[in-house]
DNA sequence: CGTATACTTGCACAAATGTGCTTATGTGTA
DNA sequence: TACACATAAGCACATTTGTGCAAGTATACG
């Protein structure tokens, strides 16, 4: 009984994931899991999990291209999983400045809205240093 | 960082307090430890601490009176608990027809707008015979 | 008073969840 | 084919969370 949205609710009740899943929201823009590891610091094993675990909680889609993985925010079409994305995307701001500038940064590194390089690479050590 | 709003997600995050908050959006009215064990027909260890879960995520108020407390849903102002609380209340009714009905008349039950009777009384075993 | 009733809290335990490490899979490139 | 690199999956372990039981607090009522 409403199994799916209890997912959803699960998924992020987290706050890695959370944090995932606003800048997805907000960036409105796929990326990979290489990018997500600059951008939010952690291990490859927990962000490729968290952003998993957010798919498997069908509030992101996958998508691979070549040795990439994509993950890109899933339109909600049911009232109940609009309005929780809706409430994500609400968050206020502030508590997520230094991310959001952090991913901007990440994203300039793209060549055609491609991602070229992988985690921890010495163009993104020079840029955030 | 968003603990507040963790909170509440997690406290969502679990089909018992989800269907305790679903009624309470949805009757609009305030209602005691007894009365949500037998709609929902759970423990009264479980009923009161699920209650009182949702009551430290900040989205219910409790309000002793006499041997009795009662909860209620609480007015949300920031935007993304607003919408939170939006999003249980847009949950189909389909999912909850029964426990509605058995809420209905365990409502009906009460003199004045007031609790009269305890959890599992004669009257209660009667009425959903 | 003393007893019944509504509710809370502490403890023990099982189940679920997050994390780290290691290893495996799969893709691009020389 | 061999190697580098992006990602996934398996395992062990600590933390959290839900549940049941038992004891405790608080209020009503005779």
């Amino acid at each position: 009984m409403n199994e799916h949205y209890i997912d959803a609710l699960k998924a992020l009740a987290e706050p890695n994931r959370l944090r995932l899943l606003w800048l997805l929201i907000q960036v409105n823009q796929r990326i990979t899991i290489a990018e997500a590891m600059d951008v939010t610091g952690d291990t490859q094993y927990n962000a490729s999990r968290n952003l998993k675990t957010l798919y498997k909680a069908k509030l992101l889609t996958q998508e691979k291209q070549g040795k990439w993985v994509y993950y890109t925010l899933m339109p909600q079409f049911e009232p109940h999983l609009e309005k929780l994305v809706e409430s994500v995307r609400s968050l206020p701001q502030e508590n997520f400045i230094d991310i959001m500038s952090r991913c901007k940064k990440r994203l300039s590194m793209r060549v055609n809205g491609e991602c070229m390089v992988g985690p921890n690479s010495e163009e993104w050590l020079d840029k955030t240093s």
